[in-house]
DNA sequence: GAGTGGTCTAGACCACGCA
DNA sequence: GCGTGGTCTAGACCACTCT
């Protein structure tokens, strides 16, 4: 008959009502969801209609399941958050691990561009972080990071901050950040970059734009790196 | 009971003959697979087992099916090939499409890195494609590609190569490519890259390093890019 | 042994494309 | 109207974890 304009297959809205729930904080990060057949009993549909949801937030990275204990949100441990959002690794293929050399915080009013990309008010404040990391003890990657105060309250009071910022946003402020674009683009040092790096200025640089997402489409944060190689390369694989 | 070291859930076993049939050609690009009654007939399994393995081949893109036709090989046509391995975009995120300039065409012994890295036997050759690719008219990109000629018989003598080579590889050459492994870094330009590139010598270029796989896990190419980025960037969005 | 996810099946009905 | 893929269900049995 008239076609409903609003049809969508259940195991959409499962996944809606699944999302919108983690979203929420029903869950925390590491705790198991109810089992399948409980689901199922729960939204009225069948058990294998909520396998396929769960499926597909398993290969999305959102949650994990483990035969025999169950269904977890996913974490972002200090681990596992490095080797998802972090590429750089050796020409080798090596992974690395950078860690926080300084860092200075502030909390500001968030300029015109911030409050465009970041989807803010007029007025909205923002925590600003500069920080240097190192790798291999070395000085490698200039990173400048803009956070909506809103969203981290009392952040800027939390020094020294962790060297992985998500499983702190996860931990702290439940923001599961689930997805991030990147933009890159090359650089050569200036003057102040080739003081922070010890490198000489004109030296090429790796420029990564981040902007990162948490569950219910936040945009939570920008991110600005800009990383001396040296002999590390951006990885990524293409499917 | 003593447990068989080598059970794998049916559905495995059904990837891999359908991989292995993909691979070997039965089916070309752009023709259609048998409907999920028929493999799973011929399978010996039931429709549901098809229909699991077909929908994991779709999300990698292998294939690509259409309700109330059928399961097609997925075909990397010009567009779709860009957009797939092509990644450089504006900074307003729009596409940008790259043509071919200029090229020249070699065919020569493979070095030691170059057997290494695509598992060739001593003395294999390779052609070597140098080429100018243009971004709005102007000189943008520098690519030196090196593809095992035993793999592409006669690519040297097809004078001029299309702009998007990988659907010439799956058109004359059955080599459906489905995935590549990128590793970017900085660099300034050399004054040669400077000539062909109309920049600064010293101005910043991103670097690609890509290997591209096609289906039975063999190793198709090597490409090597020179970006005058200008106002593009590499977009890439992690999940 | 009880409960969980993992695999596999069989079948119903719907939506779409095409002759 | 037929054949295709798309959705949804119900149920069986297996593998794993914990008690």
């Amino acid at each position: 008959m008239s076609a409903s304009q609003t049809y969508r297959p259940l195991y959409r809205q499962v996944r809606d009502i699944l999302l919108e729930r983690i979203g929420a904080g029903v869950w925390r990060a590491g705790e198991t969801l109810p089992s399948e057949q409980a689901l199922a009993l729960d939204l009225g549909v069948s058990q294998g209609t909520v396998r396929k949801v769960l499926d597909a937030l398993t290969a999305e990275g959102l949650v994990e399941r483990r035969q025999g204990k169950g269904t977890f949100i996913a974490e972002n441990t200090q681990t596992r958050s490095l080797f998802r959002f972090f590429r750089m690794t050796r020409r080798s293929g090596e992974r690395v691990i950078p860690e926080r050399l300084s860092e200075t915080v502030r909390l500001r009013p968030a300029r015109a561009a911030e409050q465009k990309r970041l989807d803010l008010d007029r007025g909205a404040r923002v925590v600003e972080i500069d920080r240097v990391r190192t790798i291999d003890g070395v000085p490698a990657v200039l990173e400048n990071i803009i956070v909506p105060a809103v969203l981290v309250p009392g952040l800027e009071a939390r020094k020294p901050l962790p060297n992985t910022l998500y499983s702190l946003y996860q931990s702290e402020y439940h923001l599961n950040i689930v997805s991030a674009h990147e933009e890159l683009y090359p650089d050569v040092a200036s003057a102040a970059d080739a003081r922070a790096l010890g490198v000489a200025a004109g030296a090429p640089l790796l420029c990564v734009d981040r902007i990162a997402y948490a569950l219910p489409q936040t945009k939570v944060e920008l991110r600005f790196s800009r990383i001396a190689s040296r002999d590390l390369v951006y990885s990524v694989t293409l499917n």
